[in-house]
DNA sequence: GCCAACGTTGGC
DNA sequence: GCCAACGTTGGC
């Protein structure tokens, strides 16, 4: 079983909109970007994940979904009508790739940005990396356990 | 709104 | 293959 911390802007697709899917259970399209696909391409049913908000008020993780499909084709890029539309990826070979994940809870309060950066614990986390913009990484289990006992 | 950092595109 | 220009991400 692996972790992994997906992001996502909480205007567009926040922690409470995935509890208030059906079955609390959504797609997650719309990644364009080759490193954050093939970290998708990784994940198998059952991994957990961390749900991030970004570019919000109260940055930092906030609950914690699992991988309930693993990788397959996402539609969003074949429709020119989409904000994602890609002419590139074709149906029979697609580029873009997505899960489907599961809301599983939410933390008792957000663990944020400034705090996952200054805990030395967390050395090597992608997330606070300089510099990095990756929507979707993995989390070494080591990493998971310490956020998980900040909460 | 600003801007640093990064990824992608396209001319050469 | 190089690299400048451009677009995007995302914290602040």
């Amino acid at each position: 079983m692996a972790y992994w911390l997906m992001k996502s802007e909480p205007g567009t697709f926040s922690i409470d909109d995935l509890a208030a899917r059906p079955k609390g259970t959504s797609q997650w399209d719309g990644v364009r970007n080759f490193q954050a696909r093939n970290y998708m391409r990784e994940m198998k049913t059952g991994d957990e994940v961390f749900f991030y908000h970004s570019s919000c008020d109260d940055v930092g993780i906030v609950g914690i979904a699992k991988v309930v499909r693993e990788a397959y084709a996402d539609h969003t890029a074949f429709d020119p009508k989409d904000a994602h539309f890609d002419p590139k990826s074709k149906r029979d070979a697609p580029t873009w790739m997505m899960v489907d994940i599961k809301f599983v809870k939410k933390l008792k309060r957000t663990i944020g940005l400034a705090e996952l950066k200054a805990d030395r614990k967390l050395d090597g986390f992608i997330l606070t990396r300089k510099g990095s913009r990756l929507s979707v990484m993995p989390v070494a289990a080591p990493h998971w356990k310490a956020i998980l006992q900040k909460e």
